[in-house]
RNA sequence: GCGCCCAUAGCUCAGCUGGAUAGAGCAUCGGACUUCUAAUCCGACGGUCGGAGGUUCGAAUCCUCCUGGGCGUGCCA
């Protein structure tokens, strides 16, 4: 039930029998623009093309033409009759009949009534995509959560999703563990402990590695902080001499290199506290140089690997598994899982001819060694092989995108991506249009970064990124030491056991970093604060998972369950009375139009919006209308229907956020 | 240098192709549990929407300029 489409197709159809709109070509746009109202005193509704259209044509001022528009309207089904209020506002207001049926056949239909779509469309939803032989970290979560909710709507939707997992599993991660199984290995502790093992090879040699860039650049980064405090310094002495609006243009540049100069500074900082870790640590430092070479040796494995080399493909087919365990005990734990899971390694093969391909057609040229798209509108071109004949993700990407069209024919390709990597994919997509791969819609889904309570990315505080892991587990802590504070536990009876304990922390610690994540609108950044998103108050998972565990509750304590509650809404009718019913009502009334607001902006965050809105008139209507006490068995009747409904919808909509629920905490 | 994004209440954020008095959460202050879990509800306080112009019935939203931040930018992904 899309109650704004319904609205919509109303108004078009009064549009365009409107004989003073003839002129008007684009009249579904105007009838597009239907609000639900800013006012609850304004109605339910509110449609706004009066105004926009009244500037078209002649004749009318925008409320004679909402009056038109009125009389040609026909909603009586629908809506009481329509107000016309303000400047041209057209206010719409939901029958009481209207709601009251609907919210009978939302009882009987166990998809809350959402409609599948009318012609299912085929999408393919690349998200997470990590890095195997890693550690998955805290930027991580944003497309892995946000790709798995859409994943999950769009198929609620009734579209036929494809979820693909476009795994690392090719890359210079695995010369690392290569190059550590090689020289730091055990092969008998490999064996028998793989996963730890290879983390902790990855751990030792990437640490080596960085402390040898480390030494290796402090020289030029020496040079460059010098060169910089002249800079600053010169600018600085330029500014004072200056005078009138050029001072003020010599500051900024004064200010500029002092910016600079301290982020150098930084980063000298932070190299120098990396070479004292490995060589304070008479072990790691005899490591360190007893591999002086070990980033060149890295890249030497990796490329072997990729040349067929008999040894580094073994390990590499032996390791991939473990690796592979690793990550997926994270999805598991998230309740994530994927169609597929291609990695870059699949399509290794297919890049030889993506490259010749577009050479043979022209597009691609060589320039300086490497071989290259260049695109207009790009400064950079698109760099498809490199000058020593390695292949880059662009390569990867292009394969990618010609082998999913032809084995699945999509007609939609989302990537879940960073937006950092916009650029990245618009030169991708124009490389797709100039090759005919153009039959398919092509979205990068991108989403900002993840902040610390600082502002800046978040790291730890010796600066590397933060292991997802420990994240959910200080998630899970964090929910346990709130939720189960034995001063609100004694309410619960029969008293909660340790278990259920677990298992409510586990529910509410994951569910709070994943509604903080996908709360927010994908394309800003936001700041990481554990304290708020475990909190009880406010608009959190916690609230929307409370109200649901509210209304399982009240289920209990009347005594009665679902099928009983439909017997009695077959004799007693729904009759929405109260004010807080009829507020409920309509937000339960709303859940399609909410899912197809994500589908439109591929914005989880208007379905968490939804959900606390839903909550919210859910926990107005739990203050102000008593079920076990009411009035009459029939307005129990019409509010037990309300519950059951209720707790559906929140179900429902916290599942597709992939959320769970609890019967109570 | 060029390109993209951002600036809204003390803090964190919404604001849906221009719409009615700019909203919510947190924080602060004040009310409401002999009744289905007070993780709640009700109320108060709080904003010249970074600044200046412009477009029009109407601008946080669109255009121009300015200020302040972030990110990207030829061989990482």
């Amino acid at each position: 039930m899309q109650v704004l489409a319904l609205l919509q197709s109303r108004f078009r159809s009064a549009l365009e029998s409107c004989d003073c709109l003839s002129a008007v070509d684009d009249l579904a746009n105007y009838a597009a623009l239907i609000r639900p109202a800013g006012n609850p005193k304004f109605g339910d509704y509110q449609a706004n093309c009066a105004m926009p259209l009244a500037k078209l044509v002649s004749g009318f001022n925008p409320r004679e033409l909402a009056q038109q528009i009125v009389d040609h309207l026909r909603i009586d089904d629908l809506c009481d009759p329509p107000t016309i209020a303000g400047p041209g506002f057209i206010n719409l207001r939901l029958a009481d009949k209207f709601l009251n049926d609907h919210m009978v056949r939302m009882l009987d239909d166990p998809r809350c009534l959402v409609e599948r779509a009318a012609s299912p469309q085929k999408i393919i939803i690349d998200y997470s995509s990590p890095n195997v032989a890693k550690p998955m970290h805290v930027g991580h979560i944003r497309s892995t959560v946000i790709g798995d909710s859409l994943a999950r709507v769009l198929r609620f939707l009734g579209h036929e999703v494809i979820t693909d997992n476009h795994l690392g599993d090719w890359g210079t991660q695995f010369g690392i563990i290569i190059y550590g199984y090689k020289h730091f290995g055990d092969p008998e502790t490999v064996s028998q402990n793989p996963v730890p093992e290879l983390a902790k090879l990855y751990r030792i040699v990437h640490q080596l590695m960085g402390y040898q860039k480390s030494v290796a650049g402090l020289p030029k980064l020496k040079a460059e902080i010098e060169k910089l405090k002249a800079e600053r310094a010169a600018a600085v002495a330029e500014a004072e001499q200056a005078e009138g609006k050029d001072a003020k243009k010599k500051r900024k540049l004064a200010d500029a290199a002092g910016k600079k100069l301290s982020a150098a500074e930084a980063a000298l900082r932070a190299a120098q506290e990396s070479i004292a870790a490995v060589e304070s640590d008479p072990v790691v430092g005899q490591q360190a140089s007893a591999h002086p070479n070990i980033n060149q040796a890295v890249l030497d494995e990796t490329s072997k690997l990729h040349r067929g080399d008999a040894e580094n493909l073994q390990l590499w087919n032996e390791f991939l598994p473990f690796c592979k365990d690793e990550i997926e005990r994270v999805y598991d734990r998230l309740h994530v899982s994927f169609d597929h899971t291609y990695g870059e390694s699949y399509y290794h093969p297919m890049l030889a001819d993506v490259v010749e391909d577009l050479q043979a057609n022209g597009l691609a040229t060589e320039s300086d060694g490497a071989i290259c798209v260049f695109l207009d509108d790009f400064d950079a071109p698109m760099i498809i092989r490199k000058s020593d004949g390695a292949y880059l993700y662009a390569t990867t990407d292009l394969a990618t995108l010609r082998f999913r069209l032809k084995t699945f024919d999509p007609d939609e390709i989302l990537y879940v991506v960073d937006t950092r990597q916009g650029e990245h994919f618009e030169k991708l997509f124009a490389v797709a249009r100039l090759t005919g791969l153009d039959q398919v819609k092509l979205v990068h889904v991108n989403f900002g970064t993840v902040l610390g309570e600082d502002g800046r990315p978040m790291k730890t505080r010796s600066g590397s990124l933060i292991g997802l892991e420990s994240l959910l587990d200080d998630a899970v802590d964090a929910a346990y030491q709130v939720v189960c504070d034995p001063d609100r536990l004694v309410k619960l009876e029969p008293p909660m056991d340790e278990a259920e304990q677990k298992s409510v922390a586990e529910a509410v610690g994951i569910g709070a970093i994943k509604y903080a994540d996908l709360g927010h609108d994908r394309a800003s950044d936001y700041r990481f604060n554990l304290a708020k998103m475990v909190a009880l108050s406010g608009n959190t998972a916690t609230y929307a998972q409370y109200s649901f565990a509210r209304t399982v509750s009240i289920l209990n304590r009347v005594g009665v369950d679902e099928s009983d509650v439909s017997q009695r809404v077959q004799t007693d009718g729904i009759n929405l009375n109260h004010p807080a019913e009829r507020a409920l009502a309509l937000k339960l009334l709303q859940f399609d139009d909410a899912l197809h607001s994500v589908y439109a902006d591929y914005g989880p965050n208007h379905l968490v919006e939804y959900v606390y809105a839903t909550a919210e008139a859910f926990s107005k209507f739990n203050d102000q209308c008593h079920v076990m006490n009411a009035e009459s068995a029939e307005v129990q009747t019409t509010r037990l229907a309300l519950v059951v409904l209720t707790g559906r919808v929140i179900r429902q909509a916290l599942q597709l956020l992939g959320i769970d629920v609890v019967q109570r905490m």
